[in-house]
DNA sequence: GAGAAATTGTTTGGGACCAGAACAAATTGG
DNA sequence: CCAATTTGTTCTGGTCCCAAACAATTTCTC
């Protein structure tokens, strides 16, 4: 089972008015928010940074130090006069969320603190037989129990998952991911089950969405409001984050880039249409040729489905990820060109186009900030204990 | 001139915590917000909807009343006992904005009040001269300004126009409007000059994206939070509402989906290139036949065209207007085919596809509401004297 | 038709929270 | 060593909302 994400309260019977209460959850919330994103700050520069008062930031930092999610120590190295002012750090072992990516022939997992630190990390394979999604996901609960053993003393905040497929997110059911050979799977409440924790969120997303969200937060996508993140593989898929926010549609299915139509003559898809993006661009067709060489026509049509989503979304970046970051200096001539020959000009001129900086991370980074997302928005409320 | 439209203060030096009057301010916008969109209601409606106390949802709509954006008249029809409590409703003349919409023969003006109630309308020929912009928007003034004086003793919130090009949000400059053979035109400076009231915001937009914000806010989009808006006409635009939020993109160009490719072996299109959507289903296309028939072929491509947005951003609701919608019962099972040629399951089947429910007037709804975004944001504030 | 029950407006008291002023502390530069 | 500067700390005041108590008004029941 998962509860939903960012939305507030789940099922909270609307509350749409403010009381004053929810004034220092917000400024709380604020100022935690940007620890995490930005890195430790003064005291004095967290109040010039969002125009709270010398005496509430002190009473602020005070009530996170106190719930275990900030630390202060030390003072700002400064120049000029003036009393220093006592650094504010975000304190990863305040907020530790489970990671995991459900790659094809591999898991990985990985335990992520507040500020994105890297706790611990693992991977393991699966072996070319397939298996069972319940064998599958029972290795994946006791890699990720045995991560939180040791670096939370089992004390999570919430679990994230990555999976290549189309994931309903109210539920975390994945309907279909075709490369992990699965359908209709209920990967959230099965996850849920097998971790044995009941009061653990387990959050499941699609792998690009999550990528997108890991690039956005600590990667190529930091600080632009309009990002899309593509990602390449077996399959095309396209992670959106749109004035900030992720977008993942009505369900959750946003961002299904894969079978958008690119080639007039192209070769046949799996899905039964022709010239889909993913068949023309995808991992086989880009890297099928010997020798380790790029099909610079393959590579072009990469540029022709971004040019569409540029179009469509006037995007600040496009972030090249999956199998397309490590050889992003080859492609990008072919992928500017593709570009070029589909996107209008003044979109075109607003959005760049960059390699993933975080490569495989990505996704994992994005489930974590998943699943910190509550905690950030809510600092107050007490997980687990 | 033009400010920028609900992304807060403009020039604010970045005010992120809150104060308590800051819930006073949302409190009142939640109450006037409410009042706009969903209509007349009781206090004790108000305070169940909100969460709002009696006490405290007495104090604000006494002030919405002083601040003349609402008033106190009557009682609820009630059914059962107790104590009937009063109406409250939006006072449409609390503020007033102009729409205008450029179209290629004609201009169309209308005064908006709160609530959304129309004041006035007006209607002109431009003539098919092609005449300059200056003397076009000149022309627009004129009817803008007799309209403010009829309707609202020329004391107006603001201006918003929709225009049938690539607009600039931030200062409503039209990069290029082919259908009015413009291109480069500072229309929101030029507009704000001839309307000479410098502080009267003008705010331009894209005729698709504010015909899915009228959609949305009064029309066949309401209660849906992903929405696109398919405008047809010479070309086709696209506007999108997505997590109950107008999309622009970085700078506004969201949405130009005209030159998607959906056929492979289709005809060549004023851009350049080849089986643009706009070529293959635009109004010339479709309706081009003898004898108001419409070209089954060209349907289909509108529906190619809708399955590619419904896979990329899963939509709740897809509202096909511009010269779609009095057609569309013809049109919908071709477009259907289209769509199921395409899209994939999942979001196809989230995916409801309505004709527009506002017609011509989506857009100035659209303008409208773009305009009282910022006085519904904040009631506080006094505009105008 | 009178009284009970139910619902909501009104008034009052209190608590949560933040801003600003005044003062203290710590550093730099002359 | 002192002035200037910057920031932490303490205290006061003001805003705003909620909860409780009471009053008002309607419906329902006998």
């Amino acid at each position: 089972m998962s509860s939903s994400p960012g939305s507030g309260s789940p099922a909270a019977p609307a509350r749409l008015g403010a009381t004053t209460s929810a004034v220092r959850q917000h400024n709380l919330a604020t100022l935690l928010e940007r620890l995490h994103r930005r890195g430790p700050a003064s005291r004095s520069e967290l109040g010039a940074g969002t125009g709270i008062s010398r005496s509430t930031v002190a009473d602020l930092v005070q009530e996170l130090v106190a719930r275990g999610l900030a630390s202060e120590e030390g003072n700002a190295a400064r120049s000029g006069p003036g009393r220093p002012s006592p650094v504010v750090s975000v304190r990863p072992e305040g907020a530790v969320v489970l990671a995991a990516e459900l790659g094809v022939d591999s898991i990985t997992v990985a335990a992520v603190g507040l500020g994105g630190t890297l706790l611990g990390e693992a991977q393991e394979d699966v072996g070319r037989a397939r298996r069972t999604p319940e064998a599958t996901l029972g290795q994946v609960a006791r890699a990720l129990r045995s991560l939180a053993e040791q670096v939370a003393h089992g004390t999570v905040a919430g679990v994230g998952v990555a999976v290549p497929g189309l994931v309903r997110r109210s539920d975390g059911f994945v309907h279909l991911a075709p490369n992990l050979g699965w359908r209709d799977v209920a990967v959230g409440a099965l996850l849920a089950d097998q971790m044995g924790q009941p009061t653990t969120p387990v959050l499941v997303a699609n792998e690009a969405d999550l990528g997108a969200l890991g690039e956005h937060r600590r990667g190529a996508g930091q600080g632009h409001d309009n990002l899309v993140f593509v990602s390449g593989g077996v399959g095309i898929g396209a992670g959106l984050i749109l004035g900030g926010r992720p977008m993942l549609g009505s369900a959750g299915y946003a961002g299904e880039a894969g079978h958008m139509l690119v080639n007039p003559s192209g070769r046949p898809c799996s899905c039964g249409k022709v010239g889909c993006w993913e068949t023309e661009a995808g991992e086989a067709t880009l890297l099928g040729g010997a020798g380790g060489t790029i099909d610079p026509a393959a590579a072009r049509w990469i540029g022709v489905g971004v040019g569409n989503l540029v179009n469509l979304l006037n995007p600040d970046v496009v972030v090249l990820g999956g199998c397309y970051g490590p050889i992003f200096d080859q492609l990008v001539p072919h992928v500017t060109q593709g570009v070029a020959s589909r996107a209008l000009g003044q979109s075109r001129a607003v959005a760049q186009i960059v390699p993933s900086a975080l490569g495989p991370a990505a996704q994992l980074h994005g489930a974590a900030e998943l699943c910190l997302a509550e905690t950030l928005a809510n600092p107050t409320v007490r997980r687990r204990g």
